[in-house]
DNA sequence: ACTCCATGCGGAGGCAGCCTCCGTTTTTTG
DNA sequence: CAAAAAACGGAGGCTGCCTCCGCATGGAGT
């Protein structure tokens, strides 16, 4: 309850530079071997102890939502660069394309990101972003359906987990790209309003 | 190269006792902890050492397609009843919601499928049961697409992909009935012929 | 029924990854 | 420069995967 935006100490250098370490290593561990990359390797490769990791990120999941916080803020920005042009149904596209690549930054994520979705627990580091993630395609989606481009039916959520099965098939590596391009089509044309029945 | 339809020897009692056993212990243990349950307490509940359970199935994707025998068996036997009904765009629709039906058997079960999709060596026992399937669910489309109700662009194939990725969802227990049931109407949508652009 | 031996069995144990103590070292502070 | 707070990392316990290899079991031939 006392003045906590301060720190009573200076942080230690070495934490700085572990953290940043670790930072680095998991980015590339993650890249290489996908989410389940070992983590005794990446902290070894880190040149610290398990201990260490551990104390930094005390699950694989705290990891994960440090190493995403860039691309999360890259995110971010693109919402920025999206909403700049007039078509709500564009923007909308070129979001959940966007939404799609963030989920395919490393093979296997899309699976802890619905894991975080299930646990209502705040404790999971991915939960925030994640309801974050779809409260904006939220906005998206109405924006479409105002302008009248998309099914009225249609909820973000609805897009958001579409986005996440083809980044996961995406991430299964089995599937080439004309054929997840047929699958972005078919998903588009499933929430394009038509004058067919509801 | 001789007549190996012959048993030379009448196959010993106890592997027939010991390979159901193991069949009835996975049966369960995959319905109540995923395909990734633990392979050794599987065994010991059935009563085998480890040994045993690995000559019998040498890997986890041997003893998940022995499991899936039945339910494979099960499909087939619906496909006979959909196609009595004259409608093809019904019996699509129907088709692919066994195709989920079948996919949600155990948690995690789309994992391993798409695997087997990928490696094209056949030494995994899942790749027969899926190119089976891929192949029946462009027969159903063809058939709608012949009769109109479907869009000529659609594949077999991509529709495969979205039943495994509904299954995929449903398996990670984030998402409610409500919330599949939109996103199976919005790739029926998808699918389905209107007079749009193509 | 009895023996023989192919066949199958299972425990022990090696390996890898996860995670946690706890004695030691580093870093800040006064 | 000394003392204490803070962080470090190796050792080790745990679980699960998988494989040897000596032993038991049960079918086949007499």
């Amino acid at each position: 309850m006392s003045a906590e935006g301060q720190q009573g100490r200076k942080p230690r250098a070495d934490v700085r530079r572990n953290r940043a370490a670790l930072l680095e290593a998991a980015q590339r561990h993650f890249l290489r071997d996908g989410v389940g990359a070992s983590l005794e390797a990446l902290a070894k490769e880190a040149g610290v102890g398990p201990a260490t990791l551990y104390r930094h990120f005390p699950t694989r999941e705290a990891l994960l939502a440090a190493v995403l916080q860039t691309r999360s803020e890259e995110l971010v920005a693109r919402r920025a660069d999206i909403a700049r042009l007039g078509d709500p149904s564009e923007a909308l596209r070129q979001w959940l394309r966007a939404l799609e690549e963030y989920f395919s930054a490393f093979s296997g994520l899309p699976e802890p990101l619905m894991a975080a979705a299930r646990e209502r627990e705040p404790d999971n580091p991915l939960t925030l972003p994640c309801d974050e993630l779809i409260a904006t395609t939220d906005e998206y989606v109405r924006a479409a359906q105002l302008a009248g481009h998309t099914r009225p039916s249609v909820k973000g959520y609805d897009l958001y987990l579409a986005a996440v099965s083809v980044a996961w098939i995406k991430g299964t590596g089995t599937t080439d790209e004309d054929s997840l391009d047929r699958l972005r089509a078919l998903i588009e044309s499933g929430y394009r309003e038509q004058d067919d029945e509801e």
